[in-house]
DNA sequence: TTCATAAAGCAAACATTTTGCGTTTGGTCG
DNA sequence: CGACCAAACGCAAAATGTTTGCTTTATGAA
């Protein structure tokens, strides 16, 4: 009864995604994101490639369903004792996280998506540890600035500047937009 | 003797530049992004499908090609007498292009280009745009923030917002943006 | 176990992309 | 000005990728 849309969850359905996911990550590792094309993804998840397009679209979509797990927090950013400090830590990591070669592909995939919904998603998981920060520094009786605040005082230069001027998008500057942030508060 | 790197720059090669490109900003009007093929584009242009692969490589290429130009700022933002009413009307008037539908389609084939060199022209769009109203600033002799500044206080946040959370890409919001960032001034 | 149906396989039809080769045409230099 | 070289284009065949109709498999619920 608990059947809703008729999506199935689990079984060979569960399989072949993992199969695929699987066949991506490891030809990304063999090849550029030019040469990689669907026919060769399903042959080595051991799938049709009909299977791919009728569940994913295309390889755009496909791409930026797999990198959006990567992108995906997966920890407790760690506590430092102060806010200034875990958005230091926290940022100076993520950064790092996406100039390498795989973290920078996997925002271009999602960006090359089409579907919004998936730049929504990696939106919520900025808010969400910003959110975590913030009770953080509330139950140390820190003051700290809305949630709001901190996205676009420090999210929004960082991802800004990993999207349009790759050099700029370093933990130096991430210091200066901790500070204004921080002085700013009401 | 002023030839450098072979390219190209005026007679046919330019006339075929300017059709296919005319070609995708009719077609744009009536297909959607999903619709759009090269050999239609080809065709309409009165061109062959290999004269755009050889040139442009794919239709995402070409398409953040055309998408550039349309972002290219085209005249002088207004001169409204102070800093923080220029920076109002300027993104008032951006936020507006950028949120209608041709907007948001540049804005997205551009970030879906795999050259990176697009996204820093925009960049360096933007930039222009803020240091020209901080040499107005300076001209009256009002206090400016630096152009690094105005770049991550309000350009960041406004084209994030855009990207990752549309609904809150709004004039209400930078205002605030504004505000935050000219109080910061050192 | 049985049943209804979502999801996968298969293969043919279809569309797009790549490529080799001959032709046109800018830009430069004698 | 006229000849030359190479870039850019056209054409069409070949290769490759994508879509689709139909069949088969196997999940989840009764």
């Amino acid at each position: 009864m608990a059947m809703r849309e008729g999506v199935r969850s689990g079984g060979r359905s569960a399989r072949v995604q993992e199969a695929v996911h699987q066949a991506v990550k490891e030809l990304e590792q063999l090849k550029t994101r030019e040469e990689l094309t669907v026919p060769q993804v399903a042959s080595r998840a051991g799938v049709t490639p009909s299977t791919i397009y009728r569940r994913w679209g295309n390889l755009a979509e496909l791409l930026a369903d797999v990198s959006l797990e990567r992108l995906r927090p997966d920890g407790e950013p760690p506590d430092t004792g102060s806010l200034a400090g875990d958005l230091q830590a926290w940022g100076e990591q993520y950064l790092e996280e996406m100039t390498s070669a795989p973290g920078l592909r996997g925002l271009n995939d999602v960006m090359a998506s089409a579907d919004s919904e998936r730049r929504e998603c990696c939106y919520r998981y900025s808010e969400s540890i910003m959110a975590t920060l913030c009770a953080r520094a509330h139950a140390r009786g820190e003051p700290a600035p809305s949630v709001d605040a901190l996205v676009d005082g420090i999210i929004a230069p960082m991802t800004y500047r990993l999207l349009y001027d790759r050099e700029t998008a370093t933990s130096a500057r991430l210091s200066e937009w901790i500070a204004r942030t921080l002085v700013a508060i009401d």
